[in-house]
DNA sequence: CAGTATCCATTTCGATACTG
DNA sequence: CAGTATCGAAATGGATACTG
């Protein structure tokens, strides 16, 4: 964190923020993350020493807390910390609207299934349990099956079979659920085009965009600009 | 510009603006500059090198323009270069409010005399020719005085007596300025506790604090949370 | 679970000087 | 004016293995 000899306030700003990595544990942090290990799933690829780091220059800045709570540790935003959601939000929509390309090193299903169940609207949907299953057609067989079970107002993603009856089954590319997920491409479209293939009974398929949904951001981003 | 390796949003927008300087670069290209020794002026801790390769990247990110007018080239925003105007703001914002413990080496005479220059209230001033010399009493001589004139709706900042009459003198320390200039410190309170000391007629004195104002982001602060 | 420790290739950046 | 060129010190951070 080398000063940039500037009393400008988006100058001390940046002080704090610029790191590499830095606003994306700010990101877990908001989105409720407070163990070490529940970051780390948010930066897989971010190595423990310098999450640790970053931690610790984060805990220096007065923007995250450290505590220990029964022997576990748990780190908190201060408030220092949760008034940058704006800012992490802003980011970003900025980021949806403007920096669409992605690579395939940055299709990640584990990330985005970790994602899509951050947000399940569990009560959308039926009360008994409910099991979508997914396959990703182009990442390695141990990657490429999901499954999502809602049960007593619980979502648990399984990278495995858990062997109850399947709803729905979701095949599709793995590209193609990240750009529904980001509310580049909606669920009807995807499925018109042949880049989603849902298989089931009528009305679970129907269900499927109710069930899963898309993002927060994406969801601002269409309101915010159709 | 190495990847995060995540379809988040948030990190494919820090992708583009985490490194090292970006964000100020942008900040004085919302500012208004747009030619390279221009930029510098904002950012004199930056090497050219430096400036030069990120103009570069954030050209290819397709946040900043390149074009030649007549024989000079010219930085400007693309549209999505503009729509980082709400991130810098909020930044700036949080930072002037969170980020308060400025070091010596963040006080800098010639950036904050042309911070001060560039949102000057022209408006505010007396028609005729108008001068206000300031003495700082804690950096090096040749830093230490400068001539703020205002003239024919013109503002001039200069670092050598152009040898007008002088309105107002303030003495102060380099420090004092800057706070007040962030808000932190107001022209009345500073004055009474002895920190800025002005010297002229009673009415030229009182307008001082018109005349000169404090930064927009701190106005804006000051609005938002009293 | 919650981190440390170690290592080193790579990058980065600041300083300085120079050019058309 | 608008950059390039060059250089070396410092740091960054990724990989991997390890610990209480």
């Amino acid at each position: 964190m080398s000063s940039y000899g500037q009393f400008c306030p988006v100058a001390k700003a940046m002080e704090v923020l610029d790191e590499r990595w830095t606003l994306l544990v700010i990101r877990e942090l908001l989105l409720g993350s407070r163990h070490f290990n529940e970051l780390r799933r948010g930066v897989p690829k971010m190595s423990p020493a310098l999450l640790s780091k970053r931690l610790r220059s984060l805990e220096r800045a007065g923007v995250v807390g450290r505590s220990d709570v029964g022997g576990r540790t748990v780190y908190t935003l201060t408030e220092r910390g949760r008034e940058l959601e704006p800012i992490v939000n802003a980011l970003g929509l900025w980021g949806l609207r403007w920096i669409g390309d992605l690579g395939e090193e940055d299709l990640d299903p584990h990330l985005l299934m970790w994602d899509i169940r951050r947000t399940i609207p569990v009560e959308a949907w039926p009360r008994a349990r409910t099991v979508v299953a997914f396959s990703f057609d182009d990442v390695p067989r141990k990657d490429a099956a999901w499954w999502v079970v809602v049960a007593g107002g619980e979502v648990d993603i399984c990278d495995y079979d858990p062997g109850y009856d399947v709803a729905v089954e979701v095949r599709c590319s793995l590209e193609a659920l990240t750009r529904i997920w980001r509310g580049e491409l909606s669920w009807p479209g995807a499925v018109k085009a042949g880049r989603v293939e849902l298989d089931g009974p009528a009305e679970a398929r129907r269900a499927v965009p109710t069930w899963l949904g898309r993002s927060t951001l994406a969801d601002a981003l269409a309101a915010a600009s159709g």
